[in-house]
DNA sequence: CTGTTAGCGCTTTCAA
DNA sequence: TTGAAAGCGCTAACAG
């Protein structure tokens, strides 16, 4: 206590020092009262300075007890012990481990809510014997923040319906599983059929196709996008899907096994960048050159990822974009707007690489 | 409005309803209500059954006007159009690339500070025309958070000082500068130092080091690391040292021109993983193999490049646990505990694979 | 142009 | 065990 420094400047305070009242200083520094070319004009100045010199910064929790407003958006997280923090997670990540495509919405999402003066909360839903809707209620009830983002939708998520109860404005990154909610997504079936269609388009026709689990809103709807690609192009016999094995060493071990069988791929689709990393693996173990043998493309989670395995022809997903633009919609809605409830899906990019080439034997 | 929700529940309608007073409603609900076994009981009872009906969750704001407290830690970072959001970042990156580094960051500090009920703000700094100094002084100023975490010392850095007079807890995640500061971070100087020395123990002695920036704490550590094991091996004449180059383009071209010269380096340290694969990837294109021709190592930053480079011989840095010590650390600060003002670091850990060897001609 | 007053929702003495 | 009252720091309606 030896060191105690001496108590926080308030309005009071100004006030006190300057000689007005409170609500006078209150006004000036919100710049709510004109500037007069009156007496005003000269206390003014004297209060500016004195708020400068005494290093005033108003108190947010006054601030936003009164106003209604705290200026911050949550985007829902959750880490736990039991539970994983994403279902990105491979099994033995450990605990505080996020999942890398976080870190493209982070950047998306804190650079475009800036622009309107909001931070970024990260809503930790996890913990011990918590369950992680109810600390997101609770979250969303206790006007801890103006908004919220969430994310990874299940197709049997019921986080819209909880929050559209407490009235907080919310948007989903991503796709909702319900039509009329604020959503900012990849289009993900586009990303399941351009990827079907553009290694078609190289010449292949054994393709193979790992897939995100399908009670993710992602793995379905890039299910459906194959699916109508399987069918507009003929390849039910030859188009091998699989959403039953995940993450690097699941892909790894899966096709090291599948090419000791007959009729191999001469095409796979990952689910993700690290994962056909572990297709490369097994390739390149079996014999099998990328893409001479066999091509391999995936979808572009995270930017620097470009840096890391230069090589790979990508779908861009876009993280950062739809986080962005995510913002962008909740800015607005805590702002007042009023925003259509629907949902936004942004197409993916193609990014030709080393990575594909046409089959062996076609030109 | 036509789906206008009913306000939100407070104490008082509680009250209202269950026939007691604001007061008695608050102390149950925070449990300074004894349960004794009179009166009290029943109305106890329900009191916490209204507040569940009535979904209850207490306004953060007013409890933190009150408590003084918020609950709430947050992590200083940068993002601006003109300036970079980190030192690390490329020049080319776009605006809202965070960089890798603080994914591992952002994992450990979240789930450390949500063991304590903490939650993780992230204080955006940035933006035109503001000094991220004043930025972050005012957020410490107004009771945004209880807490802050600075990261990325400068070797000038005037962060702590600037904090100390605020009198908000505080802890650096890294080095400080000032002695007197609580601060967690990895032994730069044993990166600098154990590099070289396992390299000079695989029989290397043309080293190339690749360093960051000395302007910032980290650089200035490893160097400084780096010099005493130049000292010790008697390396003065054959360890190369660079910190004008950096990232995978500033490595890929500086030392695909060094590659021209004579007496090419045996072993390359790189600053960080990206770093460490434009080194390769020069080696790569000037015919040389890795590690028969020339060893390469780096730092481990993140855990998820262990997927992606599971090639490369690291020291792993630990970022995760740093934030983690860091996080535990402000959080006994928040409440109230006196922590000894000092600089507190981590030992680097050599995870060695396939991308070191010794140099051709040794055993 | 400026001061007075009330009140945001909560916690916490202090009495009863 | 419970209620009444004060107050956290701020804003805003209303007088003057």
């Amino acid at each position: 206590m030896e060191n105690r420094l001496s108590a926080p400047t308030r309005l009071e305070d100004i006030a006190a020092r300057v000689g007005v009242s409170r609500s006078e200083v209150s006004r000036v520094l919100n710049g709510r009262a004109r500037a007069g070319k009156s007496v005003g004009a000269a206390t003014r100045d004297r209060i500016l300075e004195a708020a400068r010199e005494m290093n005033y910064s108003p108190h947010r929790a006054a601030q936003s007890l009164v106003s209604g407003r705290t200026n911050t958006a949550a985007l829902m997280i959750v880490i736990d012990r039991q539970a994983k923090a994403s279902p990105f997670l491979e099994d033995h990540d450990a605990p505080d481990e996020l999942s890398p495509h976080y870190h493209e919405i982070l950047g998306g999402l804190t650079y475009t809510l800036n622009e309107y003066g909001i931070h970024l909360m990260l809503a930790q839903c996890g913990g011990p014997n918590i369950d992680p809707n109810v600390a997101m209620e609770q979250i969303a009830r206790s006007h801890t923040c103006d908004g919220l983002i969430i994310t990874d939708m299940m197709i049997d998520d019921v986080r819209p319906a909880i929050l559209d109860q407490t009235g907080l404005p919310y948007v989903v990154r991503g796709s909702s599983p319900q039509p009329d909610t604020v959503a900012v997504g990849m289009d993900n079936a586009a990303v399941g059929y351009e990827a079907v269609k553009y290694l078609y388009g190289l010449g292949h026709r054994r393709i193979l196709f790992y897939n995100i689990r399908r009670e993710l809103m992602v793995g379905q709807g890039r299910f459906e996008g194959m699916c109508r690609a399987r069918e507009e192009f003929g390849l039910h016999a030859t188009l091998e899907y699989r959403d039953d094995v995940h993450h690097q060493n699941g892909v790894y071990t899966s096709l090291l096994q599948r090419l000791q069988e007959p009729n191999i791929p001469t095409a796979i689709f990952a689910e993700d960048e690290i994962s056909a990393l572990g297709a490369e693996r097994a390739l390149t173990e079996a014999g099998l050159r990328v893409p001479e043998d066999v091509s391999v493309m995936t979808c572009l989670n995270a930017r620097f990822m470009r840096l890391v395995a230069p090589h790979l022809t990508v779908l861009n997903v876009r993280l950062n974009e739809v986080a962005s633009q995510a913002g962008h919609l909740l800015a607005k809605m805590v702002q007042g707007e009023v925003v259509e409830r629907k949902q936004v899906f942004l197409q993916p990019i193609l990014e030709e690489r080393g990575s594909t080439a046409p089959p062996r034997g076609n030109s």
